[in-house]
DNA sequence: TGGCGCGGACTGTGATCACAAATCCGGGCG
DNA sequence: CGCCCGGATTTGTGATCACAGTCCGCGCCA
């Protein structure tokens, strides 16, 4: 699809593989409100593509549950019940609880360091009110953390539980202005530290939980 | 897109919808074995459509993790690794156990009588040999059950990995010939009669992990 | 003034086409 | 006898187009 046979892995990755990234990486972070409407041919204008790419793109965001297809076809971020941020956060409570849990063992110290690294930084945005960043840092804090898991279909499964989340956890972060941030992070840390499994379960399911009530008002 | 004002609540599918329920459904039910390389013109001729819909029921299904996409952009179902092998059957152990405690204050004894007459179906099939059957059969039994559980959910996240796995389930199931069916339904069953929450936590994950378990060789 | 209907603009869908990369197959060379 | 190269074929990709359904807003009528 593309003629360069230089450099890095992948220069220009396939049209519809950056469109999807660009989406995807928007709702996953908030930066859509929920409800937004989207259209073919402006999300092609936008990356600079025709509709296929932008078709191909959204069609498999809405296969994820990133984004919803009206019966008419129209695209939109979706607006999610009380009852599905419930379910959501059960499901980002059981997945993340087990990847923690398998990560516990492979858990060095650089790892450690690195998630302190990051809370550092989620405390920087908080202070700045930056919801996008606190999400995107946030988010960055679990995922480092899951990776040593060593189980990609399960952070997989979880990933898209977050993108599901997306447009609806802009409005919830929108919300908390105090320092609440970073400190079930250190909860988390702290039984790594210890190598406490049924504390860092607890801590992890704490923080997951936490956040996701107060926005089933 | 269609333009029937009369009849059933969708008498004309779209087409490509059409043509992913047909290929979903066959991917899930083991009826095509790991490996196989589909091409876009192929699916579209099967099915009496360009390759337009093909691709996007195609691409649908990649994200699903029913299919996947070599570099170069050929699709074939999976095949999967030990090691995913065992992912997906703890994510399945995860997900099923919490369905069917979440279904258990739910389950009256008109849902025990379906399980039961589906488990019958179940040893007729096995008495057949008809491993495609035993697939189809068995999974219903465990979405009735889920079914009830009301979280919609998390009931398409463990449809997604019996997706991922059908074409490899295929290759187990041919290899029992035994009865071995309904052992652990039975034990499902009486956990439910009984009101037994954890033995039916047990019972679940023993179900699921039994099959694959001796599929990890 | 308020509700209704109609028309035009907009949107998704599916077909088709041109193109480039990948794959396959057979022949020729070492 | 085996390996490699080159062309023909197959395959996915993205653009474009015609069409039908949908939606929005303006104007008309009561």
């Amino acid at each position: 699809m593309q003629s360069r046979p230089d450099a890095r892995p992948d220069p220009s990755p396939a049209a519809h593989e950056r469109v999807y990234r660009g989406l995807r990486t928007r709702i996953m972070y908030g930066e859509i409100p929920p409800g937004e409407a989207l259209t073919l041919r402006g999300i092609g204008k936008q990356y600079g593509v025709s509709m296929t790419p932008a078709r191909e793109s959204v069609r498999r965001l809405v296969a994820e549950g990133a984004l919803t297809l009206s019966a008419s076809g129209r695209v939109s971020t979706p607006e999610i019940s009380n009852d599905r941020i419930e379910e959501l956060a059960a499901l980002r409570a059981l997945l993340e609880v087990e990847l923690a849990s398998r990560a516990l063992p492979r858990a060095h110290i650089a790892l450690i360091d690195r998630l302190q690294t990051i809370n550092a930084t989620i405390s920087e945005v908080v202070e700045r009110h930056d919801a996008v960043g606190y999400i995107r840092t946030n988010l960055e804090f679990h995922r480092t953390l899951y990776l040593r898991a060593q189980a990609p279909a399960m952070l997989a499964m979880a990933e898209t539980v977050w993108l599901q989340l997306g447009p609806t956890m802009r409005k919830l972060y929108g919300r908390l202005n105090r320092k609440e941030g970073p400190h079930f992070h250190r909860l988390i840390i702290a039984a790594l530290k210890a190598g406490d499994e049924p504390g860092l379960r607890l801590a992890v399911r704490s923080d997951v939980t936490q956040g996701l009530r107060m926005l089933a008002n």
